[in-house]
DNA sequence: CAAATTTTTGACCGATTGGACAAACGTTAG
DNA sequence: CTAACGTTTGTCCAATCGGTCAAAAATTTG
């Protein structure tokens, strides 16, 4: 019986090149977009030739798709490591804290993602309104949890998490024009401990002037 | 004397037939990206043929020069009026509902703007390393001025700027994944005025527990 | 080794793209 | 009316696109 979504099996050769057109894909579609990436410039950043490359993967699409459904699961690790059991404050520091890490160590995905939102989510829209709402709606209830019991201000849950995801990734996609900003002085490495700094007084201390 | 620089004298209907296709480019830019829109498309969208198009801009990325000119007067305006003599807490406060209510009423917008940065900001790095930077950095000095003045708590001015920016322009950019997520019931129209409130309470009271 | 299988590539195809062009059409001033 | 000027479009073109195919090259299998 062959339901059709069983992983296919694969030589060693198919595996590694895979693996290379992957990595060449994530560079070149989240730099251009899908529609402003070809395959051309694909298989060059691969090393290899179109129709080599189509070989691996029967079309453009199949390569994105593959792309975003790795992304999704890395992607929401940092949320599904939200600990009811934890300390509230401690807890939300260590995500944003991943979250961030996430933008300086994997800007490309972050991009990746950010393309695929900005153009109406066509190919993951599913994904949003199923996987990523439940998971969504499951630490909101962590979260009013801590705000019952007088752990955290109350505030909306939902926004919150939103706020977090704009501003951690704001430092992946944006980057050019946080650095074009901040100039060369302070647009150098240190501007992710800076704003590590920053959202960690901004969500947990806000700017109230301290007594 | 020509300068090359001076706006060129137009005719009542290249005027407004000039008007018409940014409003048709506008739509379609911001929903498929530069490369991934057609001069057909935005010629449909703006209801005339592809050569009467090219008749009024010779270039594809003539008319989206122009739409990221005119942009980006209006994206800045509000920082623009964030004022020194102003009580800080309120002047924030303003700053924050008017990103807000341009990420509502400007989706568009915002999402071209979006693009253009997501993809290196290859058409207006000068302007953000130049008008953009100085501008910046002066609402960051008159920040400091607050904080020095003991107005509001000490931190990074223009990371507080990058984060109001991040949050706001949220709502407009990653439109389809906040209504996803927030599901049919709180993803109507009611989502803005939820995310000014929690906005509003996190830069300025943070998430710490309410004595 | 040799046969079978997997991998690689050059050549090619139809569709779409941005843009050119000349001819047709409309409008206005004298 | 008519000449001049502004506007519109059908047709065309070269380049690029995603994808096919058959045949060659490399690898694995027996």
């Amino acid at each position: 019986m062959n339901t059709g979504t069983e992983a296919p099996r694969r030589t060693r050769i198919q595996q590694e090149k895979r693996e290379v057109i992957l990595e060449a894909a994530l560079e070149v579609f989240s730099t251009n977009g899908f529609r402003g990436s070809t395959i051309d410039q694909i298989a060059e950043a691969a090393g290899m030739s179109k129709p080599n490359l189509l070989y691996y993967f029967r079309r453009k699409e199949d390569i994105h798709e593959t792309l975003m459904q790795r992304l999704l699961d890395t992607w929401l690790a940092p949320l599904r490591e939200l600990d009811d059991i934890g300390d509230p404050m401690t807890e939300l520091r260590s995500y944003i804290r991943r979250k961030l890490e996430m933008a300086r160590d994997f800007p490309r995905e972050s991009r990746l993602f950010a393309n695929e939102i900005l153009q109406g989510a066509p190919r993951i829209m599913p994904l949003l309104a199923g996987e990523l709402k439940t998971l969504v709606d499951e630490k909101a209830s962590v979260i009013k949890g801590w705000m019952r019991a007088g752990k955290i201000a109350k505030t909306d849950p939902w926004h919150l998490i939103f706020s977090i995801w704009a501003t951690t990734q704001h430092y992946a996609d944006f980057d050019v024009q946080v650095r074009a900003v901040l100039g060369p002085n302070r647009g150098g490495d240190g501007r992710f401990e800076d704003a590590a700094r920053f959202l960690e007084q901004l969500f947990l201390e806000g700017l109230k002037p301290k007594g």
